[in-house]
DNA sequence: TACAGTTACGGACCGCGTAAGCATA
DNA sequence: TATGCTTACGCGGTCCGTAACTGTA
């Protein structure tokens, strides 16, 4: 068995069971593949790929787990990888973070100032998409962290560690009606059109949920992936916004804590379960959310599945991060 | 990075810094090693060895975390293998078993006459040894289960599991004192010339603590690692004899219970961290150890430590092995 | 001088890439 | 006919083994 065959192997069901995709992906030719993935078959002594014709049509069940074991023993050799480059200076490397608009517009700008000051030459991407996209790029190993807030059933394959809770706020327009109403109902607010955040395609919504609890149906009538725009239709006059009090940063609109009224939301933190992570990834997390010490996250990192995580963080109290400048004020239940 | 090279990093590890002994051990040749690890050290970035002269001093604190490491990329591939071969034919293969004599002798036949029955066609390598030279076998991964009583703290890379629960009988020729006291004491104990197993190097016996705990000092004029060694003397005069209640088959001996007097020992099967068990092995367990069900031991598998073992089989009752044939009458404590 | 690792070199093997062949939609 | 995998073949790299060299006990 060698690395190449394990690599190929993987590379084939990444790009749909496509050798000449997987090919391109590795800047090498589809013969090549081909044949080493055959030699890998003869040395396992089954077949890994259910074949129709020439074409490979699925894997089969030994596949799956043949192909499982693959991608741990890549990801123990990007480990030791991971760890020599750790060793021999850690200052040096590439942090690749996948999360949402909110998230990199308003929260993480000042956490990755400060680590840009305590590491000037670790390199940073930031991909910014929908929590499906986002999935995706895990799924692809493309990203160290993951930051989400909700949808933790789209990222099995993650460690997961919660970093902060908030509400939401209403926006309205300094003449709207609701501008002098300090704490509004959620049956008041039924009463107006919404605008909103989009929903996920998977799990239910908090949004809509808190609404239905009541027998309420919201009247949304935009939904944006993006605070900022649903913040210039709010100014335009389409309606009353409610958006993330993190992204509360606006001198021209009303501002309302709409604590109380929806659950509180959770975001956390996410990277592949089993990876190494570097010592600036550890620095990272801490900077972000000052609970996961590089301890705890060491801890985490060998944690076998979500379970043990959950019971190592359980029962950490959680920071509530409110409008910028000032902690959002509460309404009591 | 390239397997072979962790292979060789790890065989000149294993082989005490030896690149000739590894190269032997290897079947190829030192230069190849030499400059394989090289190429490694080069790919890497740092140094693994201490270098004296020429020779390997030690491994660097960097090359200690490294050769973990290669050992877990190389624990992952031979997991692969493994699970391929059991998909393709789970009823071949090769059990490898070390264990004490005790077990070998008079636990371990009746487990391995099933165990044969159902896989005919899985080979059986029995090590016997002291606890000791079952740890090295175990260091060398050169055997697949560990079956011993005590001496955990030897064996801190293996996952350990609880069988089973035994008391110690005492043996008389059938003319000796003792032969009419159905339950005496350890102070009586004390009076007699005794034979025994010998104490392992590591570690305190619970054989000694007994007396110890009653301010009395054994008079130990024999030890053995073999029950049917002291029995031999036991018979020819030598003393009172004090074995696992296990070993306890003769009927030209009288054999005394001692449970109460000294501890309740607990025998226990163990294998290597990490390791993907193939499924002839899971069922090896259960053989041995009804508790221990293929859906037990696939969780166990993938625990992460043992203290996550711990909490898996913490609370499960144990079996008593007694005497063949019949329960070992019990004294009220 | 014996021992252990390094360097140098020739050969075998292996994996890649090109190109032609062949099944399927 | 187009797409995509397979087979065939020549090339280049790499790894190994032999052998000579060098530093150390």
């Amino acid at each position: 068995v060698k690395l190449q065959q394990l690599r190929y192997l993987v590379a084939v069901v990444d790009n749909g069971l496509n050798v000449t995709a997987a090919a391109e992906s590795l800047h090498t030719t589809q013969p090549a593949i081909s044949k080493q993935i055959r030699l890998l078959e003869e040395e396992l002594g089954l077949s890994v790929f259910h074949r129709r014709g020439r074409s490979l049509a699925a894997l089969t069940a030994e596949g799956e787990l043949i192909v499982e074991r693959a991608r741990r023993v890549l990801c123990e050799v990007a480990n030791m990888r991971s760890l020599a480059d750790d060793l021999v200076g850690e200052q040096q490397g590439l942090l690749s973070i996948a999360t949402t608009h909110t998230q990199a517009r308003y929260v993480l700008p000042e956490t990755i100032r400060r680590f840009r000051a305590r590491y000037p030459r670790v390199a940073l991407e930031l991909h910014q998409g929908t929590a499906e996209q986002i999935a995706e790029l895990v799924a692809a190993d493309a990203v160290d962290f993951a930051i989400v807030t909700g949808s933790r059933q789209l990222f099995s394959g993650l460690t997961i560690l919660p970093c902060y809770q908030w509400d939401r706020m209403i926006l309205v327009p300094p003449d709207h009606p609701l501008a002098r109403n300090a704490a509004p109902s959620l049956a008041t607010l039924a009463r107006y059109p919404l605008l909103t955040y989009v929903f996920s395609r998977v799990g239910e919504s908090s949004f809509k949920r808190a609404f239905a609890e009541q027998g309420l149906e919201p009247n949304i009538v935009f939904t944006a992936r993006d605070a900022d725009i649903i913040k210039a239709y709010v100014r335009v006059g389409l309606g009353v916004g409610v958006i993330a009090s993190m992204a509360c940063d606006e001198d021209d609109l009303v501002a309302i804590d709409a604590a109380g009224l929806f659950p509180r939301c959770t975001t956390w933190l996410g990277f592949p379960r089993g990876r190494l992570l570097r010592r600036y990834m550890f620095d990272f997390a801490h900077l972000f959310a000052p609970h996961l010490t590089p301890a705890l996250m060491a801890e985490v990192a060998s944690a076998p599945d979500q379970a043990a995580v959950n019971a190592l963080v359980g029962d950490i109290e959680l920071p509530l991060k409110g409008r910028a400048g000032h902690e959002p004020r509460r309404i009591p239940a």
